[in-house]
DNA sequence: CATGAATGAGAATTCATTCAT
DNA sequence: AATGAATGAATTCTCATTCAT
């Protein structure tokens, strides 16, 4: 946890105190993604920023050296947030099949919860040096990895069929992230929520083996937390 | 067809004639996707531009309004080539689940034979202004057109499942355009081929019906273009 | 005459036919008017003018070295129509009185028929370089002889108090550019003919003799072309 | 006179501190009405104000919003000066017909001491956009007044004869105007206080009623500040 | 002679970054 | 530490001029 605390501890700062750097930096962020989803990384100005974020343009170099850094420290906040949320929904719960479904919710929400910076992310990422991008890179794969991990749990328990694990993980990344891309089309369709039970919904028939199948079902009638019934007629289906 | 064709006329140029317009509105595009697809839209310079494709920076202006209108053309060349790729291969095609494999793979190769370009319409379309943001947003939206009519005729046909066709269809695009954003990862672990057999191997399992299925195997016996046999261990499941 | 038709003859020219020379500068010249007097030299390009001759870009330049030319061909036009208006109402008028009077109001006719171009003259002279604008400052005097040679009679003859005649015939012109520069205030307020007789009160209260004062109550009595009565109390005064 | 010192602050700036403003846009406009008067508006660059000003090209667009601000800046400044100039002369002064000559001879002084800013207004006034040529213009007769009400006082006194205020005033300002206009001319041939005064008695016989020179007598028997002799024959003829 | 596409130098403007206060 | 005025390089776009057809 520290460890990703200051994952951005490698940005550069005139500022010593790490306490101040960490506020300065938040409220920059906080503002730089608000006006990146507006107006995206190059229609955006350091003085919008700064004044969006309540200092002055000067400040903003006392904590980064350059814009990109501002956008690098965007990145950053998304993969933070992955990286926290996700494992915390995912806590205590221990069943495969459990944890897929958990984690895809959990990524799809929090790609919801920052459609902005989400959209930022992909619309800006060639924005950053090969550097900067090399980090971002590495960012994403380790996010994958709190995907393909139950994904794999799920195989070797024999509830998913036997396939790639990383397209399929890369798939889920894209579910995630579709409900950002292609937000303007989706809003006044259909809810986050609905979005991803029907995605959801598409893994399990494409993944499920019979023995899955089961335990779905079996997990189901415990019902902790059950898909919405209307988009799950298969269910029925099997049950009947 | 013809409309497409001229599709980009309608932007405002000082020289008349149709022809010479079009030759170097194609010689513009061209040179623009390539500087685009290494430093973005905002990191590419007119000028550049210009000496990438031979010719004087005014006289872009002369076929073209402004720097945004060389990022519309990228686009309205993009969906072009959708446009003409996908139907050109679903020529002769009338069974719905081998027009729905047919179109799939289609896109997914356009995509694959652009992924400049590709990339440049998810990192670039903020970078548009409204009014032209709504004419890539038609065009979207108008090529989508191209996947749904397959996934319908097998619904209809009973092939598939009865789904969210919108959804899918955009899932269908995800894959697609997923191979271009994320070219920088999958290009040397995975050929296109691979890709796209894998994503449509997905998708079939989740979709098929069982009557589906048995159109399928037989398809498959006259056997003009198998999935890869690895990938079907459900159809046993299901058969048996 | 022949002279003054020729007068822009040093005007380089890559067309031999002088005929044809002198019909396309005309062309030329008309278009440029209409459009400096809307927008300035500077605010119209070489396009414009062709577009509003009828005539290609390229064929102005046939006919002229660069715009600048354009711009002097327009002065020379303003300066020939003094030339040929001023002497056209004199012919014939032997008085000096009159031939002051109808100096005078041909001056101030010929600018109010073309206060655009006249305008043009004041805003856009030093638009021209050095040489160009020496030759319009001859012009320019060359045009004020026209106005002095009738003070300088009526002077001569009594009629005018000895005052500076180059200073007099400045105040002329100004009085007959004053209705160009000022027309967006007069236009609404009053005619150009009664503008006309309330300077040429004003310069006949200022300059004529009690001689003079005589002389211009027999010369009305005869009454070719009076003042407009209204603006003449000062006659009564004196007659009673 | 508070509110005309801070006119131009009605113009964007993005620096805050009021005294800054007028400090750096004085500074600004001297070097702008250099650079104009000689080069004129459009042959003048902003570079070149810049480097004029001694400050970066940057800094003059925190302080205006585009180039032509700049001019209008100069315009402003040129209307402040008659603003003050003509009012501080005229205290103290209560004769109608001293505050005429006054007016007039504080007015042609002004122009006389910017001539390049009084030509560059009248060249370059159709540069401006609409919306600035109206405050050009309600600045333009707000100055007129200055020139008008002493007009009235001294038709009001019985000392001028009755004449269209509007006109004479204009004419006023076009005597004031005219020596800037033709300064190449005059420059070498008279003093611009003999152009006054040889402008003012053009005015003074052209208007004075007989009541009106004998208060004139009077006033320079007085002799505060006489007209010089040699340009007033005619008051000994009417005295004779 | 006439055309109009092509050229490219030049101008206005923006904005990331610095630095004196 | 914080401010925000100042800098000036970089960029888009225009338009006078040329020249092949």
């Amino acid at each position: 946890m520290i460890a990703e605390k200051r994952m951005d501890i490698e940005i550069e700062s005139h500022v010593e105190n790490p306490d101040r750097i960490e506020r300065r930096r938040e409220q920059v962020v906080s503002a730089a993604v608000k006006k990146f989803a507006v107006n995206g990384y190059h229609g955006t100005t350091i003085k919008e920023i700064a004044e969006a974020a309540g200092v002055s343009t000067g400040l903003i170099y006392s904590y980064v050296k350059d814009k990109e850094d501002v956008l690098l420290l965007v990145f950053m906040a998304i993969f933070r947030r992955y990286q926290q949320e996700i494992p915390r929904q995912l806590e205590g719960v221990t069943d495969p099949l459990q944890r897929f479904c958990t984690a895809v919710r959990a990524y799809c929400e929090a790609v919801g919860s920052n459609v902005g910076a989400t959209v930022v992310g992909y619309q800006e990422s060639n924005a950053l040096s090969p550097e900067r991008r090399d980090i971002v890179k590495k960012l994403e794969l380790k996010t994958n990895a709190l995907i393909s991990a139950p994904v794999e749990e799920c195989i070797k328990a024999g509830y998913f069929r036997s396939v790639n694990v990383e397209l399929l993980t890369f798939r889920v990344v894209l579910l995630a992230h579709g409900w950002a891309l292609k937000n303007w089309y989706f809003r006044d369709r259909i809810s986050l929520n609905g979005y991803i039970e029907e995605g959801l919904s598409l893994f399990l028939h494409a993944l499920l083996t019979p023995s899955g199948w089961q335990h779905w079902r079996a997990l189901n009638e415990v019902a902790m937390r059950p898909p919405q019934p209307s988009k799950r007629p298969a269910r029925r289906r099997k049950a009947g």
